[in-house]
DNA sequence: TTATTATAGTTGATGACGTCAACCAATTCA
DNA sequence: TGAATTGGTTGACGTCATCAACTATAATAA
């Protein structure tokens, strides 16, 4: 086995952990948990999502999800619509101040790594980008089996 | 503005909830929860910490601190002694226990990772350990300030 | 030395959160 | 048409981290 590998495995968890829930120091933008956000970004990737898909994407139960679309609906950031084709589900769509706060977010983040890299040149930013896409891709497809 | 940076953004965010608590279902290792797995790691690596160290390495208050590591003893994986020095201060100390079931995890998400990137040849295992240590490097720098 | 202040850690009350099981409603199958 | 399936919601519950108040030890000042 590759040496390397559990050095991989070391950063790749301490990285997670800046950029998750606890890292983030527990919100991620005015009044939108991790989840929430996490959740908001994948209905504004692929609107029209249903709760289950949700729930199926991010690792949560139907009823978790459900919970995580009321508290996303009630703070306005999306809403609950009923499918034309199936009266049983419901299409989580985004809302404007959804798209807003996705927006605002992303470009929070965006310019936390920006700095974070200020020192890194241009041709490795590239090499970082390509070698997270390889790694995302390899968990995804893993994932997937 | 480098326009890959906000790949670099994307890709890490995935990948960081895949590495963190949701994607790991909630459970490291038998009882033990991403958070208190990232504690008991900590207290791996630097033998003696106190219950505040814990508590600024990862973000919680020292009373939240004081409960996880309730819990690691509890579950028999650390223990608190008393500083010599100073009466106030607990000095954590991880247990034979606590060490077997790092080990343990370690192994596990290796092994995951070396079936993940089983396509991915010897030399660019090498370039992602290095790309992902410049950005750990990067956002730790970052943190320190 | 004694009194005051600061620091490390713990604890009770609390609120946020996700799960389970039971449930309702719409759909599909027999 | 009736039974089984599926999508979603809800109440009860357990887990968890925080806040504020508190104890105990240490450091500082008088």
């Amino acid at each position: 086995m590759n040496k390397y590998i559990s050095d991989i495995y070391n950063s790749l968890q301490e990285i997670a952990w800046h950029f998750g829930s606890h890292g983030v120091n527990g919100e991620c933008c005015g009044d939108l948990s991790f989840v929430e956000y996490m959740a908001l970004k994948k209905v504004y990737e692929k609107n029209e999502l249903s709760v289950q898909e949700i729930g199926n994407a991010l690792n949560f139960t139907k009823s978790g999800a459900t919970r995580i679309i009321d508290r996303l609906e009630d703070k306005g950031y999306a809403v609950r619509e009923h499918s034309l084709t199936d009266g049983r589900v419901c299409c989580i769509a985004i809302t404007d101040k959804g798209k807003e706060a996705i927006k605002e977010i992303s470009q929070k983040y965006t310019t936390y790594l920006e700095d974070a890299l200020k020192e890194v040149s241009p041709l490795k930013i590239n090499e970082i980008k390509d070698i997270l896409e390889i790694l995302l891709r390899a968990v995804q497809q893993k994932e997937a089996i």
